[in-house]
DNA sequence: TATTGTTATACTCTATAACTATA
DNA sequence: TATAGTTATAGAGTATAACAATA
């Protein structure tokens, strides 16, 4: 019936051409798919999901945010965020902290632990992202950023 | 405590700058979340969402995918593909055919209400799409879209 | 009154295995 | 023996509402 041919194994290839494939919104959600599987295997090794890295990389970086600044940014309920600080604080590698500022608000601080875990997860997730722009130039790497930026963060 | 008086409500401007601001995958993620939810918000008026409308795209192109092509591609169990597809039946936007050349597989065709339908659809996603990328010039949208697609389909 | 964190709950999405009919 | 579609089911992820402590 086809055409052509039918040489690929599963003929997939010929959707790409169509009115979906040149879609901005699905080559996000795919790329976006593809990316968050290979991290979560990679980041498994460590115990950690995409999630949870997240969560332990704004900890380890020294802007103390609170669970509601998490939350927020993370684009999560902060009934999720309760749940993944509790699973990476009962392995000690993060603590909350009260804000002296408003008793009402947890800090978040990373341990040693956290920080000497979270360097290793890093070089997992780095290697795995690299592996996954082999097609990308450098420089587009960073323009690919650029532009994501403005999507991910809309004035 | 913090050295920068808090004028913005969160404070989670802070966080942009910090490492995981930096990451691609995280960046991916967010704009992904993003755009979901904006396509499903527009998409429901059609009675929609973003997977049912990409079957529904998918159908209406002329591509003649069965359903096993349609949950590699959206990366999708197929089982998954089955209730779609059956929405979609019901509501008499596409057909089931059985193919002539493997009786095993199904074809699926978009029906004349079906590419109705998508017509209004696509126009709401399309408007969408434009307000998320308003920060973005026309030509770097396309550049998106290429690397992009690098992300989503490697080779 | 409003907000932070928390708990509980329900809902959607996703992944897995087993079954049928075709190949 | 393998594959396409289907069904059932369990797990993960997500959204909502209500509550205690604090503002």
């Amino acid at each position: 019936m086809s055409p052509i041919g039918k040489t690929q194994p599963t003929g997939t290839a010929g959707l790409r051409d169509s009115v979906l494939g040149r879609d901005l919104s699905f080559l996000l959600a795919r790329a976006n798919a593809l990316t968050l599987a290979a991290a979560n295997a990679a980041l498994a090794q460590h115990g950690l999901k995409a999630r949870s890295y997240s969560v332990l990389a704004l900890a380890a970086d020294d802007v103390r945010p609170t669970q509601r600044e998490l939350a927020e940014f993370l684009r999560l309920d902060p009934s999720q965020v309760v749940a993944l600080v509790d699973e990476l604080e009962k392995r000690q590698l993060v603590e909350r902290r009260t804000d002296p500022a408003d008793r009402r608000a947890n800090v978040l601080v990373v341990t040693d632990t956290g920080r000497a875990l979270f360097a290793r997860a890093q070089e997992s997730a780095h290697a795995v992202e690299l592996g996954l722009l082999a097609a990308v130039t450098p420089q587009d790497h960073e323009r690919l950023a650029e532009l994501l930026r403005l999507l991910a963060f809309p004035t």
